[in-house]
DNA sequence: CCTTTCGCATACCGTCGGTATGTGAAAGCT
DNA sequence: AGCTTTCACATACCGACGGTATGCGAAAGG
């Protein structure tokens, strides 16, 4: 094995073993020697690809950002329709995020971890990105009422957020048609 | 001074600077060493009074959150009819949770350091629970349509926090005016 | 084949959260 | 009043964890 491939793949591992530590136990319990233990490295490896546990759990976000970005993008970009693609990208993100490994990554422990403002930003440039350039078409097209856009980009992206922290401890199996329907009927009231 | 009185206010003293430290630098950033410091004692009276870390922090946010409670109560309280209490407690909300020191707290660590379940209930006994009260009475008053009142209130909630945390770090001058009238509409839509 | 690079291991350190134990003054008892 | 008990802390200490400095051996380059 090639030494590219040989720090690729190792890099790989120490990304796999954090995401899926973080997501279960939290960034604050895991300890950088379960990760490296779990992926049969040293400290030694770690520290040669990560500047400091903050840049690992850097890394591991940005990994979850995109995935949930692309989930997002691809069911929105199904519809045909602007305001379908608006609908359906907000129920996407919802679905995505109800997933507990998600949440505790991307909406618990990212902005304590990095603080607000870098958390903002990976979500700025991520999925939170989609919704700005949806809103934006929808009042270019004269769907939506002409408003400013980042308030209530901030308004519906918390909204979604929250109800998906809710979903993954709600224990009522109609809780996720329950909370799409009153996104919905939230989404339904912007249109002019 | 009595030993009531002694412990009583060393505890209130552990309390300030707590969440003095915490608010300023965050939990995870502030050494337990540095608040038995400010305070003037040592950690055997902060282990004394709380259990463990957590357990400060604990205090600490019940304190923030009860504090942020009674504005919200208060204000909504001052207006006589039930539509306008539920908006001017929503205001109140917002305008409350934009001070930093109390997002730092309530909103960025509180999830991140009890996790979100005992956050969840923390801020259901406070803040929350008036946002749910306030909706059950609109329901029951014919004023809103009759729905599932949790996950609006969840939706509800997560848009005012999200949008408090922008609010700190925005620039723009106008962006609390835009945001309460993007809320404003918001909850307007809900009417029937 | 010799040198350089570099991916990683080993060994070590300071700090922090947490604990066990000591102590002196206030509170209760006779 | 004097003796005992309580208790609000202080002191001393420990293990674990994040982080660093250095060593090493195999791959890459000439």
């Amino acid at each position: 094995m090639s030494r590219a491939e040989q720090r690729e793949q190792t890099r790989r591992a120490l990304l796999r073993e954090s995401r899926r530590l973080f997501a279960a136990e939290g960034y604050g319990a895991v300890g950088l020697s379960q990760i490296v233990n779990a992926v049969g490295v040293t400290k030694g490896a770690l520290y040669h690809h990560f500047d400091d546990k903050t840049a690992l759990f850097r890394a591991v976000l940005a990994q979850v950002q995109e995935e949930v970005g692309r989930r997002v993008a691809a069911t929105a970009d199904a519809e045909p329709d602007p305001w379908d693609q608006f609908v359906a990208g907000c129920h996407a993100f919802l679905t995505a995020s109800a997933d507990p490994a998600i949440q505790r990554i991307m909406l618990i422990d990212g902005p304590a971890v990095l603080g607000w403002n870098e958390w903002r930003a990976f979500d700025e440039a991520t999925s939170a990105r989609h919704l700005t350039d949806a809103l934006t078409r929808l009042i270019e097209a004269g769907i939506i009422a002409r408003q400013p856009i980042a308030p209530l980009a901030h308004l519906l992206s918390g909204a979604m957020n929250e109800a998906a922290l809710w979903l993954a401890t709600s224990a009522d199996p109609g809780a996720l048609a329950d909370t799409k329907a009153a996104l919905t009927r939230m989404l339904e009231s912007l249109r002019t």
